[in-house]
DNA sequence: TTTGGAATTAGAATAATTCCATTTTTAAGT
DNA sequence: ACTTAAAAATGGAATTATTCTAATTCCAAA
């Protein structure tokens, strides 16, 4: 059984695309159910894997382009860490990421909004933010290792 | 004319290498030189070009395990934006990246530590940084086109 | 000076991402 | 509903970044 999204999750992935010029269509859509269906980073082919469940003949090509277009409206976020194959991520509350260097796990880190604004007055007249990552490596102790 | 360390940065590249098992070749001499050298982020490839002027044979292999050990040892971060291929960066001074989307320019900039204090501080229990990476993408006005 | 492990090398292999030409789908107007 | 033009999806090839491998070379310690 796969995720559905619900009415307000379905209508703010319509209007958001409308705002960039671009069209629901089935594909979209279900990319868009799929990372909202599971919390973790998947890359695209874990994506492509779990989107043909539903949608047996998208292809890769597809799912890239579906990405890009979430992204641009800014429904999912990239996550670049290290050199492996960007993932995407569904948490749109400011959070920032930590891979566990042991379990190579990756973690959301909800983000205080206090926080969130000294990093941007962080920034030097003439620089406008229209976003940032923030990502920590390290370790966790064990509870956090399940 | 190529740069050539003085003899405190010679001293701390052996240094942190010798830390953590790793030897003072050539090569990663040259690398690390290459990379002070010029204080921009080049990629791998580009990182290849320099290095090759002062050492005509090295291979692209090479030069990918040279920046390893350099990262290893915290002489060099590696800046990782979008689906681009990594830079790296020899500014160890606490800073974070911006990537102006007009121009693609990354820019330096530098944070001040009670910033950085509270990034850590934002961590949960349980979680220990022993890095952290932050970028911005925005834009930038008229004079930081340069 | 030997010698064993570390590092370098070139090139092949792999993996991620993009490109391209073609077909299908969609939204908008009749 | 029926057209139609533009947008999107498709499969596969192409490109690009990175890693691997097996063979050499180098270096530090005995």
């Amino acid at each position: 059984m796969s995720y559905s999204m619900n009415a307000k999750e379905r209508k703010g992935l319509h209007s958001a695309l409308k705002s960039k010029g671009l069209r629901p269509t089935r594909q979209r859509t279900c990319v868009y159910e799929t990372i909202l269906g599971k919390k973790d980073h998947p890359n695209a082919d874990e994506i492509l894997l779990r989107v043909r469940r539903n949608l047996p003949t998208i292809s890769l090509a597809t799912v890239y382009n579906c990405l890009d277009a979430l992204v641009d409206c800014g429904l999912v976020r990239q996550v670049n860490l290290d050199r492996s194959p960007s993932r995407f991520c569904p948490n749109l509350t400011p959070h920032a990421h930590f891979k566990c260097n042991r379990t190579g796990k990756i973690h959301d880190i909800p983000m205080d909004p206090q926080v969130v604004a000294s990093l941007e007055a962080a920034l030097p007249k003439g620089f406008t933010a229209e976003n940032f990552d923030l990502s920590f490596i390290g370790s966790t102790d064990e509870k956090n290792h399940s």
